[in-house]
DNA sequence: CAGAATCCAACCGGATACTG
DNA sequence: CAGTATCCGGTTGGATTCTG
């Protein structure tokens, strides 16, 4: 399994001190794609060649694990259906459709505040 | 400068697709210790010592790293009291508690399905 | 069309040692 | 106390090639 590495849930730690297991479902926004992703299928469900076209930049690779790992989490689901070529749709799941809430706040942030940190940068930089 | 590599803007690769610019700023969520330390700053400034104490199995590194990077950003406001030994306070700025917001939010939802994701996990990984 | 497999460079972050 | 500097291994993810 090429991408265990990718999915493999991190021990936490021995201790179960609850930073350590927040991290674990951190990281699953913290990757390059999944906010991406994510975000795109809050609109509703699309199939895999749409959101390789819808985001910027993003590898076949990294698009398929990407998705997998959400799969896995229980956050998406993939449906094929079996015409050749084959045709497979990604949704989000209820679970998921929650996380995306949260997503889509994440970006609205982002977006409202681009200028702002560009600017803090900037200054930050500057000597 | 050691953490450039750290801090630096990644290019938003030519084009000004709105992606790009997102995933720059989603990158600041997306770091290991950034949402963390964010959160803690939420409930009120807090001195270095106490964040290292805090945040479970933080390097001193990472931790100085992450509280650069987000003073950068304009998100953290760093205040010196230059007694000896020196006393150094960390504050979320005004826009950085715009951003503790949408964090809780993000925290607050790791919790509530932390055992939907673990159990999706192990039934995934079953077969 | 929707992937799986392999290869490899870049980067992230931990450990350690030193300082004003 | 609150850092900085250096070294270095593991992981992330891009490019490329091949398939049902």
């Amino acid at each position: 399994m090429t991408h265990a590495r990718h999915t493999d849930v991190r021990e936490t730690i021995g201790e179960d001190h609850p930073t350590c297991q927040l991290r674990d479902i951190l990281d699953r926004v913290g990757d390059k794609w999944s906010v991406l992703v994510m975000n795109l299928l809050g609109s509703g469900p699309k199939r895999y060649s749409e959101l390789q076209r819808s985001i910027e930049g993003i590898s076949q690779r990294m698009l398929t694990l990407t998705l997998r790992s959400l799969e896995r989490d229980g956050l998406v689901e993939r449906t094929v259906t079996p015409t050749s070529p084959p045709r497979v749709d990604y949704a989000l799941t209820p679970v998921g459709q929650t996380l995306s809430v949260q997503v889509s706040g994440l970006i609205a942030w982002a977006e409202q505040h681009r200028e702002y940190v560009a600017a803090s940068r900037l200054r930050y930089d500057a000597p």
